[in-house]
DNA sequence: CAGCGCTACCACACCCC
DNA sequence: GGTGTGGTAGCG
């Protein structure tokens, strides 16, 4: 469905472009400098392509989102490192009103938007609110998770003006993070359960208390309308529901709301960088009073560049002894549920559930763990946007390149890395895994690594030429010329001579031009606002 | 010339008592 | 009146 929802997208882009260059023209080739530092920076005005790009390059390159003019929340989308935007970001003279792409599918941390109308709540203590919170969290993580935490691993951001309180919690947990933001919500809506149960009440004057019988502090009480289905994952201790009605506050017209944003939860969700302001207001993150964390020390780093990387949602990096959270609601149980049903009881089926976004490397992954009449299968994956890495935990089948058989109680891992087009094993077993054991590195099957670029961008066999056209620039580095990013000329973009090249040009070009302005010459870097990005856009 | 991903809400069809 | 469905305004 959401498939064929962004294919419909796409051919409907595709159809305006073609309105708007019917002609083709000649390609010049652009010329490269293989000695200067590889730079990336890459503006596309859809979200889809700049994801395109990240999955072209072998560079660790995110997607930010820039607002462009006020008023309509208008965005385009920068592909970087977190070093370059960083080095550009920094001075904060431009690149106003930036935010993170939080990828879908991604591994990321745990994180909070919160936020109440001063005026309409002038009772409410937004720091003990905070701290509150904070503390009610880390008990859900640890009961749930057996995760510790405490308000020193909680990044805590402030953007509050007059009006409004407003605050953005980042937790910093050790050696835990969850597979994807949906689990992030998932998880949020389950603990904060018993608050929304008090704003969903039909009787206003109703005290919270009346909610808290009986009730295990994280079970029984579903998402959704399913009443009757109670959390079965997690057994927790028996124990009263926590009192969460100081998160309970009063929207602008008076109803009754969450102090947390449920709303931030969703694929591809924008959050607004440490040091950025939305494009009407001139408030910016900035570390909050009541912060409790500090981040470690570094010769290499400073110290707000440190923050800035804290800040980072998807920030997350794969290590041996990361735990990857998950939680599910009671839909895709049930749904898993009966896919098990359907397909038969035997366990292995379950992969049908456990597909990640790369059908083509699940196959091959298959395909290596069905060996020796053994019929392994995918317990798991996990997605690390920074090194596109896909990490697969393996069931059944446990051949362990590093003691030459299986092992007999321990699990194999399986690690496509997609940058590198390279595949290889780690397993589970204690002692592999204090020996930090990685097998030798293999090539992804070419048909593999090719195929899934192709069929999972959706692109068309014109597209393909694109895609390797921009395979070959990967490497390009911004032209020393002096041209500022207005005076791109037209002629520049008349000269393409494959209309399905155009986009990605196109794109590649304004970045070009903006690239120049910003890496030609420092001093006049601090003088370039972010007009001047919009203008370089305009300028076609 | 050009954002994205939802959810709440509404209108309507259909069904059952 | 209850329930499902399809389409969309508007929010974050």
């Amino acid at each position: 469905m959401r498939k064929w929802e962004s294919m419909r997208k796409q051919i409907e882009e595709r159809a305006s472009h073609y309105e708007r260059k019917p002609l083709s023209s000649v390609y010049r080739p652009r010329l490269s400098k293989p000695e200067e530092p590889p730079s990336i920076w890459k503006l596309f005005h859809r979200q889809n392509q700049a994801f395109n790009f990240v999955k072209s390059c072998k560079e660790n390159v995110h997607v930010f989102a820039l607002e462009c003019k006020a008023g309509d929340g208008q965005r385009i989308y920068l592909v970087t490192s977190y070093a370059q935007l960083w080095f550009y970001y920094k001075s904060r003279k431009t690149l106003l009103h930036c935010y993170e792409v939080i990828p879908e599918n991604a591994v990321c941390k745990l994180y909070f938007d919160l936020e109440f109308n001063k005026l309409a709540n002038p009772e409410a203590d937004g720091k003990r609110m905070v701290a509150l919170l904070i503390e009610h969290v880390c008990k859900a993580l640890e009961e749930l998770y057996n995760v510790h935490c405490s308000a020193e691993d909680v990044f805590n951001l402030d953007s509050s003006t007059e009006e409004k309180f407003s605050r953005h919690l980042i937790f910093q947990l050790h050696d835990a993070a969850f597979k994807d933001n949906i689990h992030v919500g998932n998880f949020v809506r389950k603990i904060l359960q018993p608050a929304l149960h008090l704003i969903t009440q039909k009787d206003e004057d109703k005290i919270p208390e009346e909610m808290c019988h009986e009730a295990s502090c994280f079970s029984d009480v579903p998402l959704e309308q399913e009443t009757s289905e109670a959390w079965e994952t997690l057994e927790l201790p028996k124990q009263h529901s926590p009192d969460l009605s100081f998160l309970v506050v009063k929207n602008s017209i008076g109803e009754k709301c969450l102090f947390v944003d449920l709303g931030v939860y969703t694929r591809n969700r924008n959050f607004r960088l440490y040091q950025s302001s939305k494009i009407g207001k001139c408030v910016a993150l900035e570390v909050a009073e009541d912060n409790r964390f500090i981040p470690e020390q570094s010769k290499d780093i400073s110290e707000e560049n440190q923050y800035f990387l804290s800040s980072l949602v998807s920030n997350v990096r794969f290590s041996d002894s990361l735990r990857i959270l998950t939680c599910d609601t009671s839909q895709t149980k049930r749904k898993r549920a009966e896919y098990f049903n359907s397909t038969g009881a035997s366990a292995e089926s379950i992969e049908g559930f456990q597909c990640s976004p790369y059908p083509e490397v699940d196959q091959f992954v298959i395909s290596l763990v069905n060996k020796h009449a053994i019929k392994g299968g995918i317990r798991r994956w996990n997605y690390f946007f920074p090194e596109e890495l896909l990490v697969y935990d393996i069931c059944k089948y446990r051949w362990c390149e590093n003691i030459g058989r299986p092992h007999k109680s321990n699990n194999i891992m399986i690690l496509v890395d997609l940058k590198n087009e390279v595949w290889y094993q780690k397993c589970h077993d204690p002692v592999c895994k204090a020996q930090n054991f990685k097998s030798n590195c293999f090539p992804l099957p070419t048909e593999v690594s090719l195929r899934f670029l192709l069929k999972e961008e959706e692109f068309t066999s014109d597209e393909a030429d694109e895609f390797s056209n921009s395979l070959a620039k990967n490497s390009q580095i911004p032209s020393s010329s002096s041209l500022l990013p207005g005076e791109s000329s037209d002629a520049d973009w008349d000269d393409k001579d494959d209309a399905c090249f155009l986009e990605a040009t196109e794109d590649a070009e304004f970045a070009d031009a903006a690239d120049r302005s910003l890496l030609g010459d420092k001093s006049a870097m601090d003088d370039i606002p972010d007009e001047l990005i919009m203008e370089a856009l305009q300028s076609s």
